[in-house]
DNA sequence: ACAAATTGTAAGTGTACACTTACAAATCGA
DNA sequence: TCGATTTGTAAGTGTACACTTACAATTTGT
């Protein structure tokens, strides 16, 4: 039955997808990853941009149940939550192919549909960073200094942290080390206006 | 002649990539750009390939140009040579068509000397902000507060910024108002340690 | 058990693309 | 002015790709 096919095949199609972005990805390539014909594919998904559509929910459906799951094992909620998130994204970072699905579709964004899709996908991916900044905002209880950015814009923010740390993945622009710091001590500095408490002149 | 040719083909082309990505800038749509035949092109460069490197690095050399020229405007250095091009990007970004280049690369970075190319260019970037950042800091001359980011990190932190403001410009993930305030606020609180000077209590 | 629907295999088809060839028109160097 | 090089035009070529068709092998419902 289809629905069973789909459950095996779409995580080769999306891992297909983020290894080989959309034009490289050829039906052929995908097909031989998922050890089917070509045809099979188009008996489960109409043309190669509905697989690709496909692809982006699952992957972006895989990034979250892992965010999820790591919220849930850290006492609730918190700075621990986030900081255990942050540290997951640097040594994880890519993992899910999340970010290479980006990449690929970012290429493919003057399709209305593609657009929407990945639009859809960091909006949520927005939605959910803010939420966790707010809590730890709401925790630490210091008054935001003026001008501190709202937690609206700091994730956004934080996005732009995760998109040059993927950045470097793919073009080796620091390393490891430096990536490290980015989730820690850049993400710290946007997210609660204390990061700088001990200030110490040396 | 070609060099004459080239001075005044390479710019459509570079924006024909910007405009179309890597794969979807055909050799036919470039040349028609171009308001020539695809073998005028193939008599200026070998491959497609070699037309998309030298789109690179005409498009990263216009970029240059244009903060170097912000920069000795201003008086010579300083806090408001960088609000000059952090205003210029928050309103001009994309313009030269950097990003879109950046972004048709990344997915073409599995060959090796487009992912070189890119991140020759990136790194040229990178150490032109840290530099920025250090001048800035010197002339602030408040002592850092520990760990907080070295310009080198910082650099990277906005060149993530810019990532981001330059995928809701692809996308439409805000809008004009919160890139500004991400090229301002944001970019702020990276830079100077006491963005958040006036802490008031409302 | 047997017709009907589903799955697997293999071979196309049309087209779009990177890149080439052939050759006429113009330009240039002497 | 004339041979040689450069420039412009037009028409290919081979191939890789999205997508299709035909049909045999299975599975399924009754």
């Amino acid at each position: 039955m289809a629905s069973g096919d789909v459950k095996r095949i779409l995580p080769l199609i999306a891992q297909g997808f983020a290894d080989l972005g959309y034009r490289r990805a050829t039906t052929a390539a995908l097909a031989e990853r998922c050890g089917v014909r070509e045809n099979v594919l188009y008996r489960l998904w109409p043309s190669k941009k509905e697989m690709f559509l496909a692809a982006i929910d699952f992957i972006w459906q895989s990034s979250m149940e892992i965010w999820q799951e790591i919220l849930s094992k850290s006492g609730a909620t918190g700075d621990e939550a986030a900081r255990l998130i942050l540290e997951y994204e640097a040594k994880h970072h890519g993992e899910t192919g999340l970010y290479k699905v980006i990449f690929a579709g970012l290429t493919e964004a003057h399709d209305a549909q593609i657009a929407g899709a990945l639009r859809k996908m960091y909006r949520s991916f927005h939605t959910f960073i803010a939420e966790q900044v707010e809590v730890i905002r709401r925790e630490t209880s210091k008054t935001l200094p003026a001008k501190f950015p709202t937690s609206d814009l700091t994730a956004w923010g934080l996005l732009g942290i995760s998109m040059v740390a993927n950045m470097d993945m793919e073009l080796k622009l620091f390393g490891a080390r430096e990536r490290g710091l980015l989730f820690t001590q850049i993400a710290q500095l946007l997210i609660v206006p204390n990061a700088q408490r001990d200030s110490k002149s040396d």
